[in-house]
DNA sequence: CTAGGGTTAG
């Protein structure tokens, strides 16, 4: 076995000289192959013969063996081998931090970083610095970061443009985004390059600002003579122009796309998938699906997500049923995204499957995402008691809590379960998040019970407290523009005409046998057509502004066109099937997002105010 | 000489 080894490994003729390597010295061989080893056995007998030649103390040589392990993914083995030399230098620790980065164990990159500190003997320079940023980065330290930040200005290191980049993207993933700013404008003078103006707009894009990080890769266009943008910064930017919904936005970024060659990328192919989907069209989304050549995970789950979103719960799920069959393991995610299509579907009981057979069927464990996912469809469906009693038994944090009890909450809106409303507000009241829309919701339920007096103190009670809600929007794309409208706003110069019109689309909804939601539910500001028939509840119609975005756009885009109406509110079928009943009517497509409010919450504390 | 930074699905 060992000879064999030995013969295929080291020196193995090759066709133009018989023994092309024995002309080197050993030290020089055993470097070569170091570098170019793809095999732990080969790496390990290097290893041997490293010893054996006597170069143990060699730290040039021995750094070769560190990175060639590192390079294995054989980290403990790296760190056993740096723990045996007798004078590592920064190449070393360097190398055996950034292993551990690799390795998704960037705690352990930052306790080799603070022994290294403590031992003195060796300072950092600016690729362990870089390194050790990105170790914060993907913790989110930003206390920790900031230290080491502080200890990097004081190292009389020369600002850098790694560091610096690594330093804005640290900064960008721990959500501060004005020192990520701040770190970006002070490497004028060093010199930024893609991958600088990159993390810039990528911090911009992840903590929910997305006008800003289109408007930065305008400037990275404008200002840049030489670099183009790469595969990271475009798909970076079609995730901005996703979570905006601005089709106009992925398009020109689709058409870079193709101008650089970047569509066979898997990366910029999903977060494209993901844009056209999320700007409402479902088609694109799926052509760019069947031209991706190799599938994971990843780009099945962006378009389980993309039917399930559009209502294509059978066929999310029969995609679903195609990836197991290509044995492409799901995760945790995807799962989320086959519950999610169960949910908008309507298909309770093969959701509730799902969540039951879900270990022993896929090995995926349900998380309180998952719960709440279910959670979320059962009250949809109306099946709030069980909704409630499944809230009950899970255990969450704070901010899964705030979820959990969100989707609860939106479930009794939804159906006038002014208790169920009461119970879900004060425990996010209590648990301390999303203080405002807990009020809000709980004031409504009183509203909606008859409860004036109470609804009327809370309201008070909130202004008092400072607790300002943002408000809901929905908001229409055409062309270069696009029209807000938000909850309880009819100030546009329309309004009259908007208002004769959709008077007059009640009509011809009610003809043709649409119900519409039962009144309790005008409150959610999620239904789209409702029978008014109560002054004192006249006011409150003026919160379903996806009213106002559609009309807006039945009456201003060009007949043919496509309606896509974006908004920010927790849609219920009724919705849904009011919009196919319009859409019938005026014979023109209408799309309709919910906006992804999770996306908000993905880096802990931004608003969905940041929308806009 | 050997080591470093940015991207996708909820």
């Amino acid at each position: 076995m060992k000879k064999r080894l030995i013969q295929n490994v080291s020196l193995a003729p090759a066709a133009t000289s018989p023994f092309p390597l024995l002309h080197l010295k050993p030290k020089a061989f055993l470097l070569h192959k170091l570098s170019e080893s793809t095999n732990p056995i080969l790496t390990n007998l290097l290893h041997t013969l490293t010893l054996k030649l006597g170069f143990a103390s060699d730290t040039f040589t021995v750094n070769h063996l560190l990175i060639s392990y590192v390079k294995l993914r054989e980290v403990d083995t790296a760190r056993k081998v740096f723990g045996e030399m007798r004078e590592p230098n920064v190449v070393s620790w360097t190398s055996v931090i950034s292993g551990f980065n690799d390795m998704g164990q960037p705690q352990t990159a930052l306790s080799m970083f603070q022994e290294m500190h403590e031992d003195r003997s060796v300072p950092p320079n600016e690729y362990t610095f870089a390194s050790v940023f990105k170790a914060c980065s993907a913790l989110a330290e930003s206390r920790i970061g900031k230290c080491i930040h502080a200890r990097l200005e004081i190292s009389g290191l020369r600002s850098n443009t790694v560091v610096s980049s690594s330093l804005v993207d640290m900064y960008g993933k721990c959500n501060d985004v004005e020192t990520a700013r701040r770190v970006f404008d002070s490497m004028i003078g060093c010199g930024r390059n893609v991958v600088s103006w990159t993390s810039m707009i990528t911090t911009y894009a992840q903590n929910a600002r997305g006008h800003e990080a289109i408007e930065l890769f305008r400037s990275f266009n404008a200002v840049s003579t030489s670099d183009r943008p790469n595969q990271f910064m475009l798909a970076s930017v079609i995730s901005a122009s996703s979570s905006l919904g601005r089709l106009q936005w992925g398009k020109v970024a689709h058409g870079l796309v193709t101008r650089g060659g970047y569509e066979s990328n898997n990366v910029v192919a999903t977060s494209l998938l993901d844009m056209y989907s999320k700007c409402g069209s479902l088609s694109c989304a799926e052509k760019i699906f069947l031209n991706i050549r190799c599938h994971t995970v990843i780009t099945y789950t962006s378009m389980i997500m993309a039917k399930a979103k559009h209502g294509f719960g059978e066929a999310a799920v029969k995609l679903f049923d195609e990836m197991v069959g290509k044995r492409i393991k799901p995760n945790y995610v995807t799962l989320l995204g086959v519950l999610h299509a169960c949910s908008h579907s309507g298909l309770v009981n093969e959701g509730l499957e799902f969540l039951n057979s879900m270990a022993e069927k896929h090995g995926v464990i349900p998380d309180p995402r998952h719960y709440t996912c279910v959670v979320d469809m059962l009250g949809r469906s109306g099946r709030v008691d069980e909704a409630y009693d499944l809230a009950k038994t899970i255990e969450v944090g704070a901010e899964q809590g705030a979820l959990l009890w969100g989707a609860l909450l939106s479930a009794g809106r939804l159906h006038g379960r002014i208790e169920i409303v009461s119970e879900a507000s004060k425990r996010l009241i209590q648990s301390d998040q999303q203080v405002t829309s807990a009020y809000i919701a709980l004031s409504n339920a009183y509203a909606v019970a008859g409860g004036w007096e109470d609804s009327e103190s809370l309201r008070l009670e909130m202004k008092r407290s400072g607790n300002v809600k943002e408000r809901a929007c929905s908001w229409i794309e055409s062309k270069e523009s696009v029209y807000v409208f938000h909850a309880g706003d009819l100030s546009c110069d329309e309004s009259g005409e908007i208002e004769r019109f959709l008077k007059d689309m009640e009509k011809q909804m009610k003809e043709r046998g649409h119900r519409g939601s039962s009144s309790s539910s005008m409150i959610t500001s999620s239904s789209v057509f409702i029978d008014v028939d109560e002054e004192a509840k006249e006011e409150m119609v003026n919160l379903h502004c996806e009213r106002l975005a559609l009309a807006y756009g039945l009456l201003h885009l060009p007949a043919g066109s496509t309606i896509r109406i974006m908004n920010n509110l927790r849609m219920c079928r009724d919705c849904h099937e009011a919009f196919k009943v319009i859409s019938e009517i005026v014979q023109r497509e209408i799309v309709v997002r919910d906006v992804n409010r999770f996306h908000c919450f993905k880096n802990g504390s931004c608003t969905c105010r940041d929308f806009w």
